[in-house]
RNA sequence: GCCGGUGUGGCGAAAUGGCAGACGCACAGGACUUAAAAUCCUGGGACCUUAAAAAGUCGUGCCGGUUCGAGUCCGGCCACCGGCACCA
């Protein structure tokens, strides 16, 4: 059975291919591990109801805060893929199940819950090609997952499985997009609104003024009302305004995909999925406000423990940065041109200006002289993709429109040129060029001989380096005049701290001050003369929300054509909800490039003449908001009801009603680390999530926070990715290498403790680590010694006999017997010692993620027990119950024979409460110190535990080992460090 | 280029500023066995000595610093991995 996987040649270590199943059954009948919720009944027979009381989730107790404390462990659920799972899942997947089996025997009630990503294009693709339909291929690769899932062992409260496809859940996936659609950032409020605010303010009926009066933005866009005459004008603002919004704009078509993709999506010019190539394409599409959220994603970062290398690749892709806008005035035209810096202060050396090539001015400057220039130009960069654009960037490009632009500080004529450098979709899509102090416009200077004036003095050693044969002649005095051949003095822009030089002009002067004090000058003086002001520019963009897919969820939303007018986009209402998605047979976008679901034309026209959108949510939607599902997955009438959610997500500080909650410690109940945090207490997946899915759904949690549906403003307190897990061959596994481990190979072979433990065993979660199957080997290998410190080896040959011929399974098990040499003595102060070292390192190390030393502890308490002639069954029962998060299925088997013998405990373990260690028991009455003479180790001796230092001191005097390098000189100068060592100082 | 992470035996790794290498893998020797497998026991950073040991010297990517004492803290490099990348 196992011939293509030849690993073990020699016998089994224990029978784990009984055991496993047998407790999985165990567990599935017995529903050990359903997470009750508030004023859910707990049978008195289940384990919860034995250990905290059938009345321990009644609202009474909830509510006066004495039911368990919550403890909310999250996966990434996955996308169940045709391939089945990989061995990178079980990794995540076992650390949490550690925890969450750890936090149950803690006392706390455990969310632990699992399910399905399951829209996305691998089965609408397998759907074009076959015509099967996506929901048949999904609901099989389902299955597959889950039977694999399941065979780990994981602690999952299944009947809270959900999966993102099912009509009840996205359903409610619709209904938040219509929460999106019906709301509008506040600027005032700093926080989502009920669009409908806007609407009465837009609507001019003042008894709806109370709700607002106090709202400046309100007022004003009230006040304004005149220049929204008719509806159309109305409806227009009001949707420039909605969270949800139709645009159109460039956007990233993916020909082969057949749809739009989001920024994010796009990776080096191509499809992140499938790596086709994408072009520039202007299309009418649906867009989520994200950016309104930039500045909260950011902040709130602060408020959460993630690492700080994930949180720093979120701020990277928000792309914060503070700066001013200003305003240029074209030479000879009305029209000015906005520029946004981040360097106001070097407005003095500001020589030329760039605009994108997209800029909408740039044809109204262009003189006829360079028309001709600047339309090749631009034909030519249109016609480049953003891959040839980037990758071409090692050379500058640009023409001269012919224009020029006043410098708004010195009055100076600057040219006007245009580049495609400059990126249309960034700040204003224009610059002022300050070649003196910035890499680019330096570069785009050299190439196009354009005057480059230093502003900012460089210190000397900067200039020794990059002016060597002038420097010396560069005294901060000759910087007051300008440098027309600066290029030929110096080899690089300089674009570090100094001091401002050449700045002034009658009304001020920026001369001697630093960059920031320069920066806040000019940009107060800016905004005093109306000049320009304080702006804070973003790299994130808005989320591009529509795909042309057959495979995801409708939009509740449908169109209307008023006598012939312009069309307008309307919301269905909640009863409408779930918009299902039509049967068709043919899953390719129709020809003229519509998505899929416009060929359902009985779907897409109603009767009333509207039309439905033809487009479906991307992938991410669903994944937003699942965590919330999950708190009450079954629930017809909402998402998620609210007394559910404020007990799993709020650390017991209610707060529905928009102040911010803070982490909060609680009281020691039977003295651990029993703290629980706002919102998912912990999260594990890979760092693939770092900005996509944990923007988006950071994003979307605010939203509702804003909207008061949820209580806290993030979803995920601590986060960690678990890192890669490598090819034996230390080499990213995939099929070409063949390199791939998979772990139903490894399940068959060696069980799924093993396993588990072995992905535990590896090295630190979040670290790459190479695959060793030797080294599941290792850790099998230690299962088996444990289970032989349990049974009896006679009974075992008995059973090996028996399993050739056909007894019934069940029964085999019962063959082999509990080993003689436990017994219900005393233990020796050695055993409790060895017991209570174990205990208190597995216990710290899992508070702190530690698995694989919490492993190595197991390890080594194995290594003594195993010299023990008799073995006390108290130790031996306690040491399985720190066995058991990691290898439950061995633990609650060994758990079960202690209980058939002793009869002093029960039956199962899962709810058997966390052993404490007792301090006392672990002091030494004799210890060792190290005794270094001038900081080298000479010898190890041996004092009373009690000892003082004076004692310890004379101790080392009197070593023997020491005195020999002490010999002859004196000491000068005695470190004791208590119970530690001792530093004699001799020189 | 910028940001983040990581460098420790043959390998995966461990070490609140205090005995570097716990635990495991691989390896070597021994016990058991007709034999092998499995199991159990023992050994092990390098160098120098030695019959063997003891003793000694060196040793946590490189260079320097702080300290009685540095894998750990500070400064400067190097290499590898991940992310971002013309974002003004």
């Amino acid at each position: 059975m196992a011939q293509d996987f030849p690993l073990m040649a020699g016998r089994r270590q224990y029978p784990f291919h009984l055991i496993e199943p047998k407790w999985q059954n165990f567990w599935d009948q017995q529903q050990t591990f359903r997470a009750f919720n508030p004023g859910a009944e707990v049978p008195a027979n289940h384990p919860f109801a034995i250990r905290h009381g059938a009345d321990s989730m009644s609202k009474e107790k909830v509510a006066g805060r004495q039911a368990p404390r919550k403890f909310y462990i999250l996966d990434m659920f996955p996308y169940p893929s045709g391939a089945g799972l990989h061995v990178g899942h079980p990794e995540g997947y076992t650390a949490t199940d550690i925890l969450a089996r750890y936090k149950r025997a803690q006392g706390f009630n455990v969310l632990h819950p699992m399910g399905w990503d399951a829209f996305g294009l691998p089965a609408e693709q397998y759907a074009v090609k076959t015509g099967q339909h996506p929901r048949k291929t999904t609901e099989e690769n389902i299955a597959t997952f889950k039977r694999q899932i399941k065979s780990l062992g994981f602690s999952y409260d299944w009947s809270r499985e959900i999966a993102t496809t099912d009509t009840d859940y996205f359903k409610w996936t619709q209904w938040i997009f219509l929460k999106l659609y019906n709301s509008y950032f506040d600027p005032h409020w700093n926080k989502a609104t009920s669009i409908s605010l806007l609407q009465d303010a837009l609507s001019q009926q003042p008894k709806l003024k109370e709700q607002w009066k106090d709202n400046p933005f309100l007022v004003c866009m009230h006040d304004n009302i005149g220049r929204f005459g008719g509806d159309a004008a109305r409806r227009s603002c009001i949707d420039g305004w909605r969270l949800a919004f139709v645009t159109e704009a460039p956007v990233w078509w993916c020909e082969q995909l057949g749809t739009v993709l989001a920024n994010e999506e796009v990776v080096d010019g191509k499809s992140e999925v499938g790596g086709f190539p994408v072009v520039r394409k202007p299309m009418r599409q649906w867009m989520l406000r994200i950016t309104a959220y930039a500045e909260k994603l950011l902040t709130d970062l602060d408020t959460i423990d993630w690492t700080d290398s994930l949180k720093e690749m979120q701020r990277n892709w928000i792309g914060r940065s503070e700066g001013a806008e200003v305003d240029f005035q074209i030479a000879g035209l009305s029209e000015k041109i906005r520029v946004f810096t981040t360097r106001p202060d070097t407005l003095f050396g500001a020589t030329y200006m760039v605009l994108a090539p997209e800029h909408k001015l740039v044809d109204q400057i262009t003189t006829s002289e360079q028309r001709e220039a600047v339309s090749k130009y631009k034909t030519d960069v249109a016609k480049k993709s953003d891959l040839e654009r980037t990758e071409l960037a090692k050379e500058k490009t640009g023409v001269f429109t012919g224009a020029f632009a006043i410098n708004p500080v010195n009055g100076e004529k600057i040219p006007i040129w245009i580049a495609d450098y400059v990126l249309a979709s960034y700040g204003t899509g224009a610059i002022m060029a300050v070649p003196a102090h910035d890499e680019r416009d330096w570069e785009f200077a050299q190439k196009f001989d354009l005057r480059i004036r230093a502003v900012v003095m460089p210190p000397v050693d900067w200039l020794k380096k990059n002016a060597p044969e002038n420097w010396a002649h560069l005294k901060p005095d000759s910087f007051t005049v300008e440098f027309a051949k600066i290029p030929k003095i110096f080899k690089s822009a300089f674009t570090e701290e100094g001091h401002a030089i050449n700045s002034k002009n009658a009304e001020i002067s920026l001369d001697g001050l630093k960059v920031a004090e320069a920066k806040k000058k000019i940009t107060d003086w800016l905004e005093v003369k109306g000049l320009g002001k304080r702006t804070i520019n973003y790299k994130l963009r808005d989320w591009l929300f529509s795909r042309q897919r057959y495979w995801g969820e409708p939009f509740p939303i449908v169109w209307k054509t008023p006598g012939g007018g312009p069309p307008y986009h309307e919301a269905l209402s909640e009863n409408d909800l779930p918009v299902l998605p039509p049967s068709l047979t043919d899953y390719k976008p129709t020809a003229t490039g519509e998505p899929p679901l416009a060929r359902a034309k009985d779907w897409v026209n109603l009767p009333d003449g509207s039309t439905r959108e033809t487009n479906t949510m991307p992938q991410w939607a669903g994944s937003c908001w699942y965590y919330l599902r999950y708190l009450d997955a079954k629930n017809p009438a909402a998402f998620v009801d609210r007394e559910i959610e404020s007990y799993w997500m709020s650390s017991g500080v209610k707060s529905l009603n928009g102040e911010i909650v803070t982490s909060e410690t609680n009281s020691t109940i039977q003295g651990f680390n029993d703290s629980t945090h706002p919102g998912v207490d912990l999260y594990v997946g890979g760092t693939e999530h770092a900005v996509l899915h944990l923007l988006y759904a950071r994003f979307w949690h605010k939203v509702l926070f804003d909207l008061g549906y949820v209580s806290t403003p993030e979803p995920f307190f601590k986060l960690v990715n678990q890192g890669l897990i490598l090819g034996e061959d230390s080499q990213k596994m995939s099929k070409s290498r063949g390199n791939v481990v998979n772990p139903d190979d490894v399940l068959r072979e060696f069980g799924t403790d093993a396993l588990r433990l072995y992905e535990m065993f590896m090295g630190p979660l979040e670290m790459v680590k190479p695959w060793s199957t030797k080294g599941v080997e290792g850790v099998y290998r230690f299962l088996g010694r444990v289970w032989r410190l349990f049974v009896d080896e006679k009974s075992e040959t008995a059973f090996e006999q028996a399993e050739t011929t056909a007894t019934a399974k069940d029964e085999l098990l019962d063959l082999i017997l509990l080993d003689g040499a436990i017994a219900d003595i005393a233990a020796t102060p050695a055993q409790l010692k060895a017991l209570h070292a174990c205990i208190k390192k597995v216990t710290e190390d899992l508070d702190a993620l530690r698995f694989n030393t919490a492993i190595s502890a197991m390890m080594v308490f194995v290594n003594e027990a195993n010299n023990w002639q008799t073995k006390p069954f108290t130790v031996m029962k306690t040491y399985l119950q720190l066995l058991a998060p990691f290898a439950p299925h061995l633990a609650e088997e060994l758990w079960a024979r202690l209980h058939s013998t002793f009869g002093k405990v029960p039956p199962s373990l899962t709810y058997e409460p966390w052993p404490r260690f007792d301090a006392a028991l672990l002091v030494e009455s004799e210890i060792e110190i190290p005794v270094q003479v001038n900081g080298k180790l000479r010898d190890v001796i041996k004092v009373p535990a009690d000892a003082d230092n004076a004692a310890i001191e004379a101790a080392a005097k009197a070593s023997e080992k020491a005195q020999l390098f002490i010999a002859g000189k004196t000491i000068k100068k005695v470190i004791v460090v208590p119970k530690r060592l001792v530093n004699l100082i001799a020189p």
